[in-house]
DNA sequence: TTGAAAGCGCTACCAG
DNA sequence: CTGGTAGCGCTTTCAA
């Protein structure tokens, strides 16, 4: 691989006879500097393709202009949703990412953290493992005053701005619409009560059946350890062959509700005239299953964009990290899966 | 933000009345050192958490132990799914990866190489954009000594390693299947004739078809420019109302699959009875759509893992860039849709 | 086996 | 408006 010799500041500052000082201010915009000195070096680093050695101007700033972005995992549409309009963001203010995964497991999750710090980032953007319920690996970025802002999945063990979607309010609204399309038997499959968004959506749901004077019963309430199709496909059968078969059923996420449909399915019971399903993160895959399938979307994107827009903002004006919470709007997309 | 200050290799040398040198040897384990100064100097870097600044490190190497990695799409199921073996794999050798998209553009690929290269990273893996058809950006790389491996969509334009699916063969084996299931007529909505993949792809279609006896007509053929849902329903309603409607669909990918789907199903045709369907890609959704999706799998994983790797290799080896080519398997997934 | 010292490329402070 | 210069933290010769 042929190395081709780059150019440094010190040998523009030669050639011109100028100072290496004065070389970095006129190709950095500063003020106090005639035109023609600056139009000159300007010329001539332009001419011999001059790249600044960022590595150089990392080390000497203490800065890499690099953001960490750690996410349970990333094939993962709504994840993926995420980092993607997390990079466009970054990308406008002049700041790239660096990714890694926590597979879900706090162990994974530490060693990601540590890699990131050792790294350099400037901050963090994290949506935490579901198995996280300490926050000293994060903590670790707070004392060397690297700002962390958590998105989605979120600890209350570390202080620091949180991007959430109102997990409550969105399955009251999920499950009120399958209320009003008349289903009077309403299940849920929820996920592990200790994982905070499960937790909310349980609550939701709770709330929605209560307000609307239906009954809250206890065995429609089962809760997915892994979020999987399988579980999804199990618990309904549990579900629909206990003594009080329910009408609808509200699920934590699509994939869930996936499953629900393909038990329902293989028992010829119709969706969603017998039984109404409800999912929740509108993946890209419910608009194309049969029937098609309701959700909650959470707009994924803006969510990502603003969570680094969030980070960005405190490390460009160097605020301290505080305990603020911020909202992004659900949409309740509704399809066939849940009009009767 | 409380910043905590961190301890030195200095402030080791001064406490411990060595040289910075000795301790730089001590802890990267030169083998000309006395055991109980290697030992001593670990044990006080543990105690006072010793880290070293990698950004120092990497100014002082003149590598940053960070590779570019370029796709046209994050939220993109194959591509996340080599990200995700791109990711493990560079691990595991001590690399982080940057992530950047070039939305099938080539103005922003060659915004996102050059800003990849400036940012130091030590090589590049890219799967490139369709409107890639030179490689002057992505060849800068290769001026500097950083190597490049192109993944999946590639250029003739650049020397480098390659890595690719058979899509030849693999399209060949797909639409093999299809006459074997029995159908005759068979379409296929293809890509763009100036993508590699797609180009081969069509060439597998069309040599299955003639070393098989069947017809090959041209009208049976239609080029998707987006490759969108959207081309897959309007093709297909074209191909279905022409006078000579095909009995079987051979689609570029999933998506284009599904939207011939949707079209077949609002005209009430029997999907695999009437026509059958093909995709490639084997999306996630491949498995939930009604009737499921037959499909090719690309192996995803593998491939960026395998890409992650020979980039490596030449990192590690300092190995000179090559024009070679490797192959990852494909899996042909037979579902409902294509099978009479 | 260890130390001294140079220097990577750049920025920023202090002078003038 | 411009120059001189120190120094960021680390590695790596060269010398002892």
């Amino acid at each position: 691989m042929a190395e081709k010799r780059k150019i440094t500041l010190k040998d523009i500052a030669k050639e011109l006879n100028l100072s290496p000082s004065t070389v970095s201010r006129a190709l950095n915009g500063y003020p106090s500097l005639s035109e023609e000195t600056i139009q000159m070096v300007k010329d001539y680093a332009e001419k011999h393709n001059y790249i600044p050695n960022t590595m150089a101007v990392n080390f000497r700033k203490n800065r890499t202009s690099i953001l960490g972005m750690i996410v349970p995992q990333i094939v993962h549409h709504f994840f993926s949703t995420t980092i993607d309009g997390a990079m466009e963001t970054a990308k406008k203010h002049g700041y790239s990412i660096i990714l890694a995964q926590s597979q879900d497991m706090l162990k994974d999750e530490i060693r990601a953290s540590q890699h990131l710090l050792g790294m350099g980032v400037d901050g963090l953007l994290i949506s935490v493992s579901n198995e996280t319920k300490e926050a000293e690996h994060l903590q670790a970025f707070l004392d060397e005053g690297k700002p962390v802002v958590q998105f989605d999945k979120i600890t209350d063990y570390l202080v620091s701005p949180k991007l959430v979607v109102d997990d409550f309010q969105s399955a009251y609204d999920a499950v009120t619409h399958l209320i009003k399309q008349g289903y009077r038997k309403i299940a849920h499959l929820s996920g592990r009560m200790d994982v905070k968004n499960a937790h909310e959506r349980y609550k939701g749901y709770r709330k929605a059946i209560e307000d609307h004077g239906l009954e809250f019963r206890e065995d429609w309430v089962k809760n997915c350890w892994e979020i999987s199709e399988k579980e999804g496909m199990e618990f309904t059968k549990e579900l629909m062959e206990s003594g009080n078969a329910p009408d609808a059923i509200f699920c934590i996420t699509d994939v869930v509700a996936l499953g629900a449909m393909k038990h329902l399915q293989s028992k010829s019971i119709a969706i969603p005239q017998q039984v109404g399903i409800m999912g929740f993160s509108n993946w890209m895959l419910s608009d194309y299953t049969s029937p098609t399938l309701s959700s909650v979307d959470q707009h994924g994107k803006a969510m990502g964009s603003k969570a680094a827009e969030l980070l960005i903002e405190i490390l460009k004006n160097q605020d301290p990290v505080t305990d603020e919470f911020h909202e992004i709007k659900t949409e309740l997309i509704i399809r066939e899966s849940s009009q009767k």
